[in-house]
DNA sequence: CACCTCCTAGAAAGCGGTTACTTGGGCCAC
DNA sequence: GTGGCCCAAGTAACCGCTTTCTAGGAGGTG
């Protein structure tokens, strides 16, 4: 560490091969004719001085391809995990590098890293998962759309509901509902007829997506749906924990089965069952949505979603050149995993 | 979508301003005197054009923070997951944005992304998690070092071993022998003498490390090292759970315990114990390493590693100006955390 | 009223590259 | 011997923004 570390630029280069900028620019990119002996000249006066292209101001001269932005809650839950997995895969794929942001949840935070991926001139912005949407954040972000499409880049809404009609972003999820639908149904064919929903807060788009699916199938078996059944508490472990256990023991234990939203609220759920003194799925019967990791530890039935797809599908798409405003929505198919989480009830009520 | 998206850029506002360039800067760098009138001017007009600086160009005339870049073998797995969420966290804390690359665990993909990291005037360099690491690699990426240094980026090494003397590189990690040492002891108290270690390949200098302390607290504990009892497997669950099925169906079942190099192999392993018709812990005590989301849900007995404070850690050792040359290791301190996979034994053999 | 000072805004020179345009030398044909 | 052509290398403008230096007008003072 000695002194002030100036870099080194293609001019330092030039005068030590003497040759001219020009010459060793174009030494670098190969695209142009240079002399044998000039082009050893400029290498090794690269070489002796250790001589990198400055990224940020070729940027400046020639058009390269921006970076992709993952905006995301955060990367410790797997859920979040796999999908920043699929989107740097699919950027790095595609010679684009990877900014990450996290916004823990903070709908404010996540507004200002947007504009600070316009700065960055990011060409394409992916925005991962819920986040709460008051109607502030909506007209805010629709304002940031409409300028991240007039400045070229794009946005993409990933696993989230759209902006709606006339907003400049592309759509990628999964089919929640249908997802929904098929493990609801997959309980009440084993013969189930008292489901709790152990879900999120109203309002949380995934939540409500799944809970549609649920009541869909309940209506499809001729099921009434009792709203007495649905619980509804916070995204993890020790929030479904917490909320099984006050249910197993003030609320009446009027069901058989339990449906959670995610495989983690399910992991807490069947934590408290067994402190209950009670077996999976021999006394109640429990199944979870999402396929994470926990899932295959618990021997959990649930949906499967192609997570690092949804990422990978997210990148292809900001880069495809498809017309934002017109673009359907792409839906991502789901599908059942069954495991050992169910009992089939010989004699359903 | 109509047209070429041609940016705006600080021209266009000063002409539609009628002010100069210069004026629209220190509008909007604000440390300069403006007439009022005049910055009402500047401002309508940037709103009316929705201009916003390009920081690529910025960075270019004002020494601004670079971007901190994080090299990981992927995001997808919990441990990497939580070291890239403590790394982004303490990056936006201190005003840099992150930049996330995978390698999936190739050595040579890692070098490239270094030298792209190079180009990208990346202020810090993160590299997370081993490789591994030939003679060859570990000559390339001495060089590399040298050379961030060189034109003042610095190199963090990441859990993973220091490149070696004269190395301008930071390194953070965690204290894996002593924790080795830890969980291994707390076997061998508990009546334990022949305790199946399932680990990664020799040469792999994290799993070495624990090895060192298994051995060592075996010395202690003055119990023979057998070396049959040390068997390798790769990295995942499904390599824990076919190596400890293997061992249950053709090895002599001649352990009490087992200590698995890390907890996601000790899931495989508990399934394949199960699947074996053994029970955890009463036929079969196991121990754990990471403390992942695995073990909470088997309630496994594990060392508990401060990932997320990894992380951090790095982020704050690459920005504090320390000294890359003299500055040593920093270690940082485990726990065990004791759930429920070990059986005491009355009658140790 | 002349002069000086202060304040604001503009002109222009970078930052580190790329590239259109220009120059000069070697080679060939007439 | 001279004109024309081609090729390699140099000159300089430009990418978008910051900042030093300079200029000019307002306002205060003798």
């Amino acid at each position: 560490m000695s002194g002030p570390a100036r870099r080194v630029t293609i001019r330092d280069v030039a005068k030590h091969a003497g040759v001219s900028v020009a010459t060793v620019s174009r030494t670098l990119a190969g695209d142009y004719p240079v002399q044998p002996a000039t082009r050893h000249k400029v290498l090794r006066a690269v070489r002796e001085l250790d001589y990198v292209r400055n990224a940020q101001a070729r940027a400046l001269s020639v058009a390269s391809p921006g970076a992709v932005a993952i905006v995301i809650d955060n990367v410790s839950s797997a859920y979040y995990a796999y999908i920043a997995q699929g989107v740097e895969e699919q950027a790095a794929a595609e010679g684009r590098l990877s900014l990450i942001c996290t916004t823990g949840g903070d709908a404010e935070r996540e507004l200002t890293i947007v504009q600070m991926m316009r700065e960055q001139r990011a060409e394409a912005v992916i925005l991962v998962g819920s986040v709460v949407q008051d109607e502030d954040y909506r007209e805010r972000m629709t304002r940031y759309a409409h300028w991240l499409a007039a400045s070229g880049s794009r946005l993409v809404l990933a696993g989230r509901p759209p902006l709606g009609e006339g907003v400049p972003a592309l759509t990628v999820g999964f089919d929640n509902t249908g997802g929904a639908h098929a493990v609801t149904s997959h309980l009440l064919s084993a013969g189930h007829r008292r489901i709790l929903y152990l879900g999120l807060r109203p309002g949380h788009s995934t939540s409500d997506s799944r809970v549609a699916g649920y009541r869909a199938a309940l209506a499809d078996y001729r099921v009434g749906h009792d709203p007495a059944l649905e619980v509804r508490c916070r995204f993890d472990r020790a929030d479904g924990y917490a909320a099984m256990k006050q249910r197993l023991t003030d609320g009446p234990r009027d069901f058989t089965a339990v449906f959670a939203a995610t495989d983690v609220v399910a992991a807490g759920a069947v934590q408290a069952i067994h402190d209950h003194g009670l077996r999976v799925p021999d006394d109640i019967s429990i199944v979870g949505y999402d396929d994470t990791p926990p899932a295959e530890d618990i021997r959990l039935t649930t949906v499967h979603l192609p997570v690092a797809e949804l990422g990978r599908t997210a990148v292809r798409l900001a880069l495809s050149g498809k017309n934002p405003l017109t673009e359907p929505p792409l839906m991502l198919g789901t599908h059942i995993v069954v495991r050992n989480s169910v009992k089939r009830l010989e004699n359903p009520r």
